[in-house]
RNA sequence: CGGGGAGUGGCGCAGCUUGGUAAGCGCGCCUGCUUUGGGAGCAGGAGGCCGCGGGUUCAAAUCCCGCCUCCCCGACCA
């Protein structure tokens, strides 16, 4: 279908919307790719909706081709299957819950393992009809509490998420690893730059899990890589490689120091003038466990903070806060900014990441405002009751499989595949009749796309100063023919534009009159379609322009080829 | 949910402190003429319950109270 300027339902923005702040929703928003409905919620216009058809497309072939199949669910889903499997309350205030008139429990979907399981129960029972695998593309909702970056994370976006259903352990292994060619299929195909990472599993429990990333400046979540052997992971997954114990040392002893108004590591490193990383921060929580609160100190170098997503694992089924204002000034033993290690009251426990070894001295609070105290030995000065391997990661921190420097980058979620396990199929009582007639619990595996996130990943990739680069696979079309100049001109483009597409080459043409060169050129870089045929001055010599988004070069050629040569560029004969 | 900021034609903004021809600018849109390889020029237009509700006042975009919405940072989180 030739898209022709003229009647596209496009209106092009010259300023960045305010409400936008990374690039992609910048750029998305002023190329007229959509528009924000509400917050966190967006309306593709239609040069956007073909760019999201192109992902689905993509994602839908390469699931098809490992034998997927593709079902749909209703988004508005009944409560009670949540709330057997316990998400109803677990997911807490990111499930979107309505009412219906009656004041019956409604939810708008999240993700529907609860759907999937009951609907294969509903049809299979045999050994026979495993394994399975089926898939949806569907409109997903999070009732997040603070939707940002537009697209990339918003309340309603697209999702394609897959369950694949095994026998056994062998068979969903099996199951993954299709899932994984096919991701790696899924993500060369749009043309992005990514990273297999390892990964926890989340909320949604299971064991084995790997996320596909896009390197971003904007992305939300933080990975590490090493440069010496193949190791990267989610830095909520990265096991620390516990450092070798340090022989107890010929330490001074403990010195209580005057710190006035140091309160805070800043402020102490201010003071003393040594790095944060020769002192021990000591971060307090409250732990409870069978109804039964206690106050613990987890103890990390002052340079790291305690991760509290790693310290809730490590601590789990006990639940963990933060020690707030309040809880000080119930417990005035404990002094906010000045807490050692040494200088504990008998019933706080203390924790501590494997950094601070027996033998190792630190600089620390002494227990008392204004004062701190160095040369505390651990072993020595106090005890650590327990190693816990919750500290943030730092750039250079060892590799846990090479010990290789590590380093960190930023990347977006675009893929999550894992082995869920018999989470779900437990909670509805999947079984298949096994050859002896007996049952056997199905296995799962929970395998998700972000397809609308994949656009605005995509912009975040690849994009300049002047507009969207879209890797061809994605663009909304092949080749934009910019006619500038008068009404021949256009006819020209027009009659061009149609044998192209002839050839199977999707085409957008600016066949806008009384529009100035300068403005076409702008709106087809901002629009980003990768190859640009320019219809123009150079046609007196039988001249047309042709030039590469993405890498800026131009070149004329006789009227007479371009035909040929776009064919050939975009590597689509029909 | 905590902290900060903002709601004024389709978009981006000024005006508010010091109530009273301040409803104003840029982009976009419409008409005419000129222009056509880098965000055109001239002339003439259309378009705004100034977020909503209440209050103060002779008079409110402007002051007061309440509410709603949106953005940023944090918390949280596929």
């Amino acid at each position: 279908m030739l898209l022709r300027m003229s009647s596209l339902f496009l209106r092009t923005l010259r300023e960045d919307p305010a409400d936008a702040e990374v690039p992609s929703h910048k750029l998305l928003v002023r190329a007229g790719y959509v528009r924000r409905a509400a917050a966190g919620i967006y309306s593709w216009l239609p040069l956007g909706k073909i760019a999201l058809e192109n992902v689905t497309r993509a994602v839908r072939e390469e699931m098809d081709a490992i034998g997927a199949q593709e079902v749909l669910f209703p988004a508005l889903l009944p409560r009670e299957p949540y709330e057997l499997t316990g998400r109803w309350t677990e997911y807490g205030d990111l499930l979107l819950r309505l009412k219906d008139r009656r004041g019956g429990d409604y939810l708008l979907g999240p993700t529907h393992e609860e759907m999937f399981t009951l609907m294969v129960k509903g049809e299979y029972s045999s050994y026979k009809d495993f394994p399975v695998i089926l898939y949806q593309i569907q409109t997903k909702y999070r009732d997040e509490a603070r939707p940002r970056s537009g697209i990339l994370r918003g309340r309603e976006f697209v999702m394609k998420d897959s369950y694949s259903f095994d026998l056994d352990d062998a068979g969903l292994q099996k199951s993954y690893d299709l899932h994984r060619e096919a991701y790696i299929k899924i993500f060369d195909r749009l043309g992005f730059d990514y990273r297999i990472v390892s990964a926890t599993s989340g909320a949604m429990g299971g064991s084995h899990s790997e996320e596909f990333l896009a390197p971003a400046p904007t992305g939300e979540d933080t990975f590490v890589s090493c440069a010496q052997c193949q190791y990267a992971a989610n830095v909520e997954a990265v096991q620390t490689r516990l450092p070798q114990v340090e022989a107890a040392g010929e330490h001074p002893p403990v010195e209580v120091l005057d710190t006035p108004d140091t309160p805070t590591i800043e402020a102490l490193v201010e003071f003393l003038g040594q790095p944060a990383s020769a002192m021990l921060k000591n971060l307090l929580v409250k732990v409870t466990e069978g109804g039964v609160t206690s106050v613990v100190v987890v103890g990390v170098p002052a340079d790291r903070d305690v991760d509290m997503d790693k310290l809730e694992a490590v601590l789990a089924p006990a639940t963990v806060e933060i020690f707030e204002a309040e809880d000080f000034a119930a417990r005035p033993d404990l002094v906010r900014g000045y807490v050692g290690p040494h200088a504990l009251p008998g019933d706080v426990s203390y924790l501590a990441d494997p950094r601070v070894a027996q033998g190792t001295a630190w600089v620390t609070g002494a227990g008392q405002v204004d004062k701190h105290a160095r040369n505390v030995v651990a072993g020595r000065d106090f005890t650590v009751d327990r190693y816990v391997d919750v500290a943030t990661m730092l750039p250079g921190d060892p590799c846990p499989r090479c010990g290789g420097p590590l380093s960190l980058q930023r990347g977006i979620e675009i893929g999550h595949i894992f082995q869920l396990g018999r989470k779900y199929t437990d909670a509805f009582q999947l079984d298949a009749l096994g050859p002896d007639g007996k049952p056997g619990r199905v296995t799962m595996g929970s395998y998700g796309i972000g397809v609308s996130r994949i656009v605005a990943a995509l912009a975040e990739q690849a994009h300049d100063d002047k507009g969207l680069i879209w890797p061809r696979e994605v663009a909304p079309a092949d080749v934009h023919i910019v006619a500038t100049g008068k009404d021949n001109q256009i006819q020209v483009a027009l009659d061009l534009a149609q044998r192209i597409e002839a050839r199977g080459v999707r085409v957008l043409c600016d066949d806008r009159a009384g529009v100035s060169p300068g403005v076409k050129f702008t709106d087809a870089e901002l629009i980003g379609v990768p190859t640009i045929l320019i219809v123009g001055k150079g046609l007196a010599q039988g001249v047309v322009e042709l030039r590469d988004r993405g890498s800026g070069q131009r070149e004329d050629l006789p009227l007479e080829e371009a035909v040929d040569r776009v064919t050939g560029l975009v590597g689509r004969p029909s």
